[in-house]
DNA sequence: GTATTATCTAAGTCT
DNA sequence: TAGATAATAC
């Protein structure tokens, strides 16, 4: 089989060791995805059936492209059929087939963050819970983390751990916030992400006729990146293996970085305890990059405690060295970046998609993108606010939710009321307390408010028999209609359509535009026909809806971003590689998180992600940091990342000065090495500034001048409207017009408007210009 | 009941 | 600074 003879010693070996449980322990870049790909196209050549195969990947497009690369071996009759893609959408998938045994609707809704969120809002309300003290954000964490090792809430209040714990923290109340939260789930017939995996070990547990069947059928079992599974995850693949123990798992102790998601690194550091006939194969030739970048993640990994033993090496050449970057601020770094990938490319005739910037947290993206857009770089981002998160496309779709099934609780408070149609707030807080005390979902009480009375007034009762007739006849055309003409008829007279079209300010245009791509999107899911599959069923729109939840942007890659420059966030690059790959932000309290600086274990995770962002490098690796950046509104001060200094300096080049402070960053050409200063952390910081003050700290000596009064302009505009004005002054503002200046004091303004009379303003937001 | 305006608070990573 | 929510005006 000639596709074997690409592969090194070991590789070959673990994708021929077909039977029993295997470990591959992947450095990066060591040809990991190769293994997993011939491995199975292996088996499929060995005669086993491809429907027999279950390969669970990170991300949904690791799945699609791990298809097709197996498809050019065994031909894509045969890759279509193995089951693969991410936990989340193969069990949602087997879910769906047996969720009646576990009293659910086989159409049920996969509920994302935000509607959890929102449910839990609407919880602590109901409780009477101050959302303050239960943040609706930390309450969902609590739960998610109960879940990921699968306590229902009736463990959850019986724990007397974490009952201790909740009540420690001021919040006792979380067990009973988790407990209505599950049933009102069950009730709207939804599951959250954590469900589709916690649902799926209850079915395995309950149902021992289920878990044989597919104990039978996934006779092969491979896991990607096995490093990033929970409990939950776990305990679904040992069970589903327990009896043929074909069971192979694929990662890098170095590599796992989701432990904030339950992630348990002990999960692949144990498995030869799980298994004791495993057989291990590590693949430790990192064909990816140059040995500069090999040796400067390994000196950098070497700092933590717990791995498994390793030697990661290559044979490539070494490479330029890494080089790092200063910035004065977050805006100089974007430029400096901009610069740098603009360079590169002229020089090395490099195309925009060989470049990636990556960085730790998203709200970083904004400095970036705002350089490469003024460079003319086309770039691309990941992750942020999903297309499918934005407001207008979720309010159509929980329109779309709600006629697939009608118990929805969410989507139906979203749209109930909008478009606007009279059934307010009051309306609404009468149907919810009927539901709580009914049982029952909102959508059984506003279909049977000729039954009950729940003390709304008849005008609502007739705008609610409306509503609820609208869907109806939506429903009504679930089957003669397919996806995308119904999606049509559901924007139009429901009202969507017409109610964005009406905004015609920029943002309102672009929200139309979006509605617009859905309904594209749908027109094109609608005309794909099922080509692959052998059933001609028509896509209708429950077929599209089946797991939009689970989509990420990463998925659906439009063709005419396949040469822009990436940004993402670390977490998101996992399992990609770039010829130049810029690791911005790396600051102390940035990068690593402040939040992970109390604990070992947290400050190893960053350490890893670290390590995760080097080994993503081809050919170049820049690293930069800024000594200032905006945080929640203010300017801080930031010190370089300990990361930096864990890197050998042989490997390293510094593009400015350590000891001065007065470098141009943006020239490294006769400004690096002159000089490295004796002390560590000596990059020409003021000392009596920390970056835990919030000090306001001293202009940059040498920035531009551009720069500088784009730092200092808010500020400087407000202030200087404060310090100019005085009572009597005649002063006009944006919306009020014209007015005299009567009271003054503290920030706050008494004028007396022309048009309107006395207002009392913060001089903080008015934007006021002088008159006279 | 709805629309507009003022005020508050938040930015850690993902399915 | 922005988005979410509370307060206020209509």
């Amino acid at each position: 089989m000639d596709y074997l003879d690409g592969l090194n010693e070991s590789q070959r070996k673990a994708v021929e060791a077909t039977e029993g449980p295997v470990m591959v322990i992947a450095g990066a870049g060591s040809g990991k995805t190769r293994v997993l790909t011939y491995r199975i196209a292996h088996l499929i050549n060995k005669g086993v059936d491809p429907f027999n195969i279950l390969s669970l990947t990170f991300t949904n497009k690791a799945a699609q492209e791990m298809k097709e690369r197996i498809g050019k071996i065994v031909g894509f009759s045969e890759a279509r059929n193995i089951w693969m893609g991410t936990f989340h959408s193969v069990f949602a998938r087997i879910l769906r087939s047996e969720a009646e045994k576990i009293g659910y609707p086989s159409n049920f809704t996969i509920y994302d963050t935000q509607d959890a969120k929102n449910l839990i809002k609407a919880i602590l309300k109901e409780e009477g819970l101050d959302e303050k003290v239960y943040k609706p954000g930390l309450v969902l964490n609590r739960i998610s983390a109960a879940k990921n090792n699968l306590l229902s809430s009736t463990a959850y209040n019986n724990n007397t751990t974490i009952q201790s714990e909740d009540r420690q923290s001021a919040k006792p109340k979380i067990g009973e916030v988790y407990k209505k939260y599950e049933s009102r789930c069950f009730k709207s017939g939804a599951m959250d992400f954590d469900d589709l995996l916690f649902k799926t070990n209850i079915l395995l547990r309950d149902f021992p006729d289920v878990l044989n069947k597919y104990q039978h059928r996934f006779k092969y079992i491979l896991v990607d990146e096995y490093q990033d599974t929970n409990f939950s995850q776990y305990t679904i693949v040992k069970k589903l293996g327990a009896v043929l123990e074909n069971v192979c798992v694929v990662g890098d102790d170095a590599q796992s970085i989701y432990g904030f998601r339950g992630a348990d690194i002990q999960n692949i550091l144990n498995f030869k305890n799980d298994y004791p006939d495993v057989q291990t194969y590590k693949l430790e030739q990192n064909y990816r990059s140059t040995q500069n970048i090999v040796e400067a993640a390994n000196c950098v990994i070497k700092n933590n405690k717990d791995q498994i033993e390793k030697n990661v090496f290559t044979s490539n050449t070494e490479g330029k060295a890494i080089k790092i970057h200063r910035a004065a601020t977050d805006n100089e770094e974007g430029k400096m970046v901009a610069n740098l990938i603009f360079e590169t490319q002229l020089q090395q005739q490099a195309k925009a998609k060989d470049f990636a910037i990556l960085y730790r947290t998203n709200a970083q993206s904004r400095a970036m993108e705002e350089a490469l857009r003024r460079k003319n770089i086309p770039y691309k981002i990941y992750g942020g606010l999903s297309f499918y998160q934005r407001k207008e496309i979720k309010d159509l779709i929980s329109y779309f939710r709600l006629i697939i099934n009608p118990n929805d609780e969410e989507a139906l408070k979203r749209v109930i009321n909008y478009p606007a149609r009279g059934i307010g707030k009051t309306t609404l807080d009468k149907i919810t307390i009927a539901a709580n005390n009914y049982q029952k979902s909102m959508w059984q009480i506003i279909t049977n408010l000729h039954r009950v009375n729940i003390g709304i007034n008849n005008g609502a009762i007739l705008k609610i028999n409306d509503f609820v007739s609208m869907l109806q006849s939506f429903a009504a055309q679930i089957t003669s209609k397919n996806a995308y003409d119904l999606a049509n008829e559901v924007a139009t007279t429901s009202g969507v359509l017409k109610d964005l079209y009406a905004d015609r300010t920029p943002e309102g245009i672009s929200r139309y535009e979006n509605i617009q791509e859905l309904l594209n999107g749908l027109k094109e899911f609608t005309e794909t026909e099922n080509e692959e599959e052998e059933d001609v069923t028509p896509r209708g729109l429950p077929e599209f809806l089946q797991d939009v939840a689970l989509l990420t942007n990463a998925d659906n890659e439009k063709e005419e971003d396949k040469n822009k420059v990436t940004l993402m966030t670390i977490h998101s690059a996992k399992g990609l590689e770039f010829p130049y790959v810029h690791i911005v932000g790396l600051e102390e309290n940035l990068f690593p998180s402040q939040l992970s600086l109390t604990s070992r274990v947290d400050l190893e995770e960053e350490r890893r992600l670290f390590y995760v962002a080097i080994t993503r490098a081809e050919k170049e690796l820049h690293l930069s940091f800024s000594t200032s950046r905006y945080k929640w509104g203010n300017l801080m001060f930031c010190e370089p990342s300990r990361f930096i200094e864990e890197i050998d300096e042989k490997y390293v080049e510094y593009t400015f000065t350590k000891g001065s402070r007065a470098e141009n960053p943006v020239k490294p050409k006769n400004s690096y090495n002159s000089g490295y200063p004796s002390t560590k952390n000596d990059y020409s910081k003021p000392k009596n500034y920390s970056s835990q003050k919030k000090n306001k700290p001293p202009q940059p000596e040498h920035t531009t001048p551009k720069n500088l009064t784009k730092i200092g302009a808010s500020t400087d505009d407000v202030s200087a409207n404060t310090l100019n004005l005085s009572e009597g002054m005649m002063v006009n503002h944006q919306k009020f017009g014209n007015g005299v200046i009567e009271t003054l004091e503290n920030g706050k303004a008494t004028i007396n408007f022309q048009n309107i009379g006395n207002k009392q303003l913060l001089l903080k937001f008015a934007k006021l210009t002088i008159v006279k």
